[in-house]
RNA sequence: GGGGUGGUGGCUCAAUUUGGUUAGAGCACCGGCCUGUCACGCCGGAUGUUGCGAGUUCGAGUCUCGUCCAUCCCGCCA
């Protein structure tokens, strides 16, 4: 085999005369007859080489038969490119490598799509191919930035005295939460392990155990429906600090962010990020994860119902909802038609009963539910609300949730619609307060926002047993251009306060026990006040590539109904396999 | 669990307002020509169970129903 001893992404005018061995895959193949181009590629770059059938017929012969992506090494000499044939587009466009042997090592097949175009097929065409796919520019671009990221948060935490420590990936189910992925133990017939949705019990115990501060670049799974940012497993950046108040947390969350925006794409990030609660990320944006990219704020209108003839809100804002008004530019887009579409979408997926709407020009407002507000109402809402002419106002009414959410995503429809979003601007920032829990009306009991192991604010403990709705927790996000980049809170350390909040979530004292009682009972042995939080790794590197899709991170992404198309997994198993675990299939029962 | 979009040679797409000859084109593949290309060019060739299954019809890529897969979204994801 020939041994590289340069790359294909490396040799200049300044290599002239060397004689040089390169190895790779062949890109492009363009015979003109009697002399012919080969861009050679490899994860460095690509190299023009050249065939000439005068001075070497015999290698000619056999380069002429050479296909898209099969892998070659030759040996050649580095020319100079004749004037007016420099590429000035390719890095190495300077020079050719005149070819004087090559060895073949692998003749591809025709390929199912080309690997120099990632838009030739479908996605998941390309997946079952992954490893084809793998080749294109942009996913070895991608894979790159990922590993620059990864070692920039060993580098940081490391230099910042956190020790990584792995935890177990079986672990003991636990029901809260997201749905475990069960694994069953063949030792211990009819007994499961999960794989863990986090290290987050294992990161506890090892603030208990005295490793201070603590981090792990790990694996991740939750077995719920997918999305373009969520994938079955996924890669969390988990930390964990002891002594660690929120301020200490947020400070080093957003120390990390800075370096790794620096490091990886040498972008300076602000000094500090903006923290938000979450009751006002809510109210201004509708969204627990704004995007602060945008300006459009959600603003307050029952007022100006109460002072109109419009009764349908005129209910809502007695009932002790809500109303709330966003204001777009560009009116004259809004027809009928347009507006009926988003009327849709907020009915269909928000559970509004309506969208209305009045447009600003010429001084007044008109159309939609204008005809209900007085001139008087009219003037102050376009002085409050700095609505100017060309604008249209699009008003929602209902409880408070649906209101908040539905404006929300109409937001960034709209901020899509009329290209509000600058997209090379990084919008980070930090919301706080969360409520602690939240009144789960189908089971008619309350459940952990975060999660059970999240710290009640100091200020709200005597609400606990009184108004457990409005107990704001130690629990905060990490938010950058609408996307969760992690998120985490200051942890139980006192058994008495776990078991409190257990009994809150309507965990029996004994199931507790059963669950949790390790946890609970390494508190009994000097558990030190902890805290921290975990970044979505994979989301960091999407918006790092500029990507709206974690898959475009992974290097082998499953699809949204969790398969690997590339292996076909999940895949039926042997009887023996089955047996030896003690476990049997039950018939599918028929759908309906 | 629900909604939207899509599925036609290896790949990307096309096939004229419910339908009508032999389902076309580009890329890739195979053969031939071509000594400065870099989206090389030119000539020729091979390639189709229109995702799958029913139905309507004299006739279905096209219409209806079901189903599978992909994708985006709602629910869900402490």
């Amino acid at each position: 085999m020939l041994k590289r001893t340069k790359t294909c992404g490396e040799l200049t005018e300044a290599n002239i005369c060397d004689n040089v061995t390169l190895t790779g895959w062949v890109a492009k193949h363009r015979d003109l007859g009697g002399l012919l181009f080969i861009d050679l590629r490899d994860r460095y770059g690509k190299t023009q080489i050249v065939f000439n059938e005068e001075t070497y017929p015999e290698i000619f012969k056999i380069a002429r038969k050479l296909g898209l992506e099969d892998v070659i090494g030759i040996r050649g000499v580095v020319v100079a490119r004749p004037e007016g044939n420099v590429n000035p587009d390719m890095v190495t466009g300077e020079v050719d490598v005149e070819v004087t042997e090559l060895d073949v090592y692998n003749e591809s097949a025709p390929l199912p799509f080309d690997v120099n175009d990632r838009n030739s097929a479908n996605e998941d065409h390309r997946l079952k191919y992954r490893y084809l796919e793998l080749r294109t520019a942009e996913l070895q671009h991608n894979m790159k930035v990922r590993h620059k990221a990864a070692k920039a948060t060993r580098d940081f935490l490391d230099s910042n005295d956190y020790l990584e420590i792995e935890t177990p990936v079986l672990m003991k189910s636990t029901p809260e939460g997201a749905r475990d992925f069960l694994v069953p133990s063949r030792t211990h017939k009819h007994k499961f392990y999960a794989l863990p949705q986090s290290p987050q019990t294992y990161k506890q115990l090892l603030m208990v155990a005295g490793f201070d501060k603590y981090f792990q670049i790990v694996k991740c799974f939750r077995d719920e429906d997918f999305r373009a940012d969520r994938q079955p497993e996924f890669t969390q950046i988990d930390i964990e600090g002891s002594f660690f108040t929120q301020d200490d947390v947020m400070e080093m969350g957003t120390s990390l962010v800075q370096y790794l925006w620096k490091t990886v794409l040498d972008i300076s990030l602000p000094d500090s990020f903006p923290s938000l609660s979450y009751h006002d990320a809510m109210e201004r944006f509708g969204s627990d994860k704004p995007d602060t990219r945008l300006e459009m704020e959600l603003q307050e209108f029952s007022e100006y119902v109460k002072q109109s003839e419009f009764n349908a809100f005129k209910t809502v804002v007695d009932n002790g909802g809500r109303v709330k008004a966003l204001v777009c530019p560009n009116n004259s887009k809004y027809s009928r038609k347009v507006i009926d579409g988003l009327t849709d979408y907020m009915k269909t997926y928000f559970g509004a009963k309506g969208l209305a709407w009045m447009k600003a020009t010429d001084g007044v407002l008109s159309g939609g539910i204008s005809k209900f507000f007085s001139e008087d109402v009219q003037a102050n809402i376009r002085k409050d609300l700095n609505v100017n002419d060309g604008d249209i106002l699009f008003i929602i009414g209902d409880e408070e949730k649906v209101v908040l959410n539905a404006l929300g995503a109409l937001r960034l429809e709209l901020a899509k619609r009329e290209n509000l979003i600058d997209e090379n601007a990084w919008a980070p920032l930090w919301v706080t307060d969360f409520p602690l829990v939240e009144w789960n009306p189908d089971n008619n009991c309350w459940d952990a926002l975060h999660h059970p192991f999240t710290s009640p604010h100091p200020d709200d403990l005597d609400k606990m047993d009184t108004d457990p709705g409005n107990v704001r927790s130690l629990g905060y996000d990490i938010v950058m251009n609408g996307y969760e980049l992690g998120g985490g809170s200051i942890r139980i350390h006192q058994r008495e306060l776990q078991e409190k909040i257990f009994r809150l979530l309507g965990i029996a004292d004994d199931e507790a026990n059963e669950k949790f009682g390790f946890l609970m009972n390494a508190f009994k042995y000097g558990a030190p006040p902890h805290g921290g939080m975990a970044f979505g790794f994979d989301r960091i590197v999407m918006l790092m590539v500029h990507s709206s899709q974690i898959r475009d991170v992974i290097a082998f992404p499953k699809t949204t109904s969790a398969m690997s198309l590339m292996d076909n997994s999940p895949s039926l198993v042997d009887a023996v396999q089955l047996e030896e675990l003690a476990l049997s299939l039950v018939k599918d029962e028929p759908s309906d």
